[in-house]
DNA sequence: TTCACTAAGTGTCAGTTGGTCACTTATGGT
DNA sequence: ACCATAAGTGACCAACTGACACTTAGTGAA
C-alpha cells in the first residue's frame, strides 16, 4: 500500500490507525532512594495494575509532544518538572491487546518536594522504589519502559549534573552525590567527584551553608541557563 | 478529556488521531562525502519536495516499529540496513497542514556500494551530500531531523567506530578514519585513533591487504557479535 | 574552654588516557 | 638502487582519574 492509498483509506475511516499516548518516567530521589512516579490503572485494559503516568495527545490544548507531557505530569503532580527529555518511541502489534500501539516516553526529574501537596490529594499515584518496581508486574511494557529509563539515568549520572534534577533547588555536594550514587548503584570517589562536578562550572555557589553534625555543607543550585549545558565532559546527550 | 472520554471519541471516530508515520535518516559515505537517501514527493502536500524515506505502519506486515523502518528502506534500497538505530519522535500541530502529525524517526548506516544496483531502478531516490541539503528546503520538518541525526552520528564518530557500518564489509583503517573525518567535519590524529580503535578491540584482521600507492593497508571487518557493543568506552549511546 | 566526634572539603601522588609528531616500514614506479 | 607515497609505530608530555590520608569547621559533652 503506498501513501496515496493509506490517505483514502484513513480519510475514509477504513483504516484503523494506531493507538498513541505519551507517557513519562518520572524519578525523584527521597528518603535516600530513587523512586518511580506511577498511576494506579482505572480503566481496562490492565486495570487495577500500576502504570506510568500519561495519555492522549489532546489537539486543542497541545502544540507539541512536550505540551502534551508537562500536561499530563501536571495532572498527576500540580508542577512541570524542571527536566524533561525525551527517551524515545515503543510500539507494536502486541504491547496492547487492542492492537497496534505507539507510546512516546519521556524521562522526567524533579524534587518530590515540589509536588507533595498535590499528590496528598490523589489516592491512586504514588512515588515507588526504583528497586521494588523492578520486581512488579506493571502494566503493559511499562517496565521495560523504566529499565531503559534507569540505564540512561546511569549513563547521565556518571558524565552529567542532570540528576541534581531530582534535589530542591539548593542542595550540597555530598546530597548530590548521594542521588548519583543511588541511581548507578555504586560508591564514589569523593575527591573524584567533586573535581568533575567543579571543573563543568555548572553550579553556582549560594553563599549559604547547611549544618547538621559536622562540618556544615556549602548549598549550591544549578546555574541560570545550565539547562542545555548540563553535562560535565564535552559529549552531548 | 480523561482515558475513558478519549477512548469513546475514538471508537465513534469523533476523535480525529494524528498522523503516524516512521522515517528514515539513512547515511552512507561515497566520494569522500557524507551522503543521505532522500526521496523526491509525489503527493501532496509538499510535492515536489525532497523528504526522508519512510512512511506509514502497515498493521498486517510490521509487528515493530522497526518492521516499518526496515520495510520502507528496503522497499527504497532493495536491502535491509546494518545499521538501524532509533533517533527521536517529532510530533505537533504544525508540522504538517493537514493538522497533528507524528512522525518516529530512525537513523541507519549502509554501504552505498550494497544497494547501488536497487538504486538505479528507481528515478526519485537519490544520495544527496550532506552539506548540499543542509542548505536545501526539505519537506516538513525534516531538514531539522536530518540535522539533529548528523549531530548525534558526530558523538558516535567521536566515541564509536558505529561509522564503519557505512562501509563495506572489509575496510581499512584510514579508509575508517576520513569516515570519521567526514562525519566529524575536522581531521583526526592518525595514532590516537587508532589507539581508540585498537583498544576497543572490536575489529577484525581479516589478513587481507590492500595496495594502491604506498604501503598496503590491513583490511579489517566488524567483529561478529559487535553490533550492540560498538563503543569504544565505556558509555553508552 | 577544651576535647572528642562528625562530616565537609583538600593535597598529593601514581596510574591511565589522549594529543602530537617524528620515525620506521612496505609497496610501486622511475 | 633510489624516490615517492602512504601505512603503521615509538616515545614524550600534558591532562585526567582514582585512591586515600589529611585538614577544617561545626556540635555537644566534660
Amino acid at each position: 500500500m503506498n501513501e496515496k492509498e493509506f490517505l483514502a483509506a484513513y480519510n475514509k475511516g477504513s483504516f484503523e490507525a494506531p493507538l498513541v499516548t505519551v507517557d513519562a518516567v518520572l524519578f525523584t530521589y527521597q528518603d535516600g532512594q530513587l523512586k518511580v512516579l506511577l498511576v494506579e490503572r482505572s480503566n481496562h485494559p490492565e486495570k487495577g495494575k500500576w502504570a506510568l503516568p500519561g495519555g492522549f495527545i489532546s489537539e486543542n490544548e497541545d502544540k507539541t509532544l512536550e505540551d502534551t507531557v508537562t500536561r499530563k505530569l501536571k495532572e498527576k503532580t500540580g508542577v512541570v518538572p524542571p527536566y524533561v527529555e525525551q527517551l524515545g518511541t515503543f510500539g507494536g502489534a502486541c504491547r496492547d491487546k487492542r492492537g497496534w500501539s505507539v507510546t512516546i516516553c519521556y524521562t522526567a526529574l524533579i524534587a518530590h518536594q515540589a509536588c507533595e501537596s498535590k499528590l496528598e490529594t490523589i489516592s491512586d499515584v504514588a512515588w515507588l522504589p526504583i528497586e521494588k518496581v523492578k520486581k512488579m508486574h506493571l502494566a503493559f511494557d511499562h517496565l521495560k519502559i523504566i529499565n531503559k529509563a534507569h540505564e540512561r539515568l546511569i549513563q547521565k549520572a556518571l558524565y552529567s549534573i542532570i540528576p541534581a534534577y531530582a534535589l530542591p533547588r539548593k542542595f550540597t555536594l555530598p546530597e548530590l552525590q548521594q542521588v548519583h550514587e543511588v541511581i548507578i548503584g555504586k560508591p564514589l570517589q569523593k575527591k573524584s567527584f567533586r573535581r568533575r562536578i567543579e571543573q563543568a562550572e555548572l553550579l553556582a555557589d549560594t553563599g549559604e551553608k547547611r549544618t547538621e553534625r559536622g562540618r556544615p555543607a556549602t548549598l549550591y543550585s544549578l546555574r541560570a541557563g545550565s539547562g542545555k549545558y548540563t553535562f560535565v565532559r564535552n559529549l552531548e546527550q
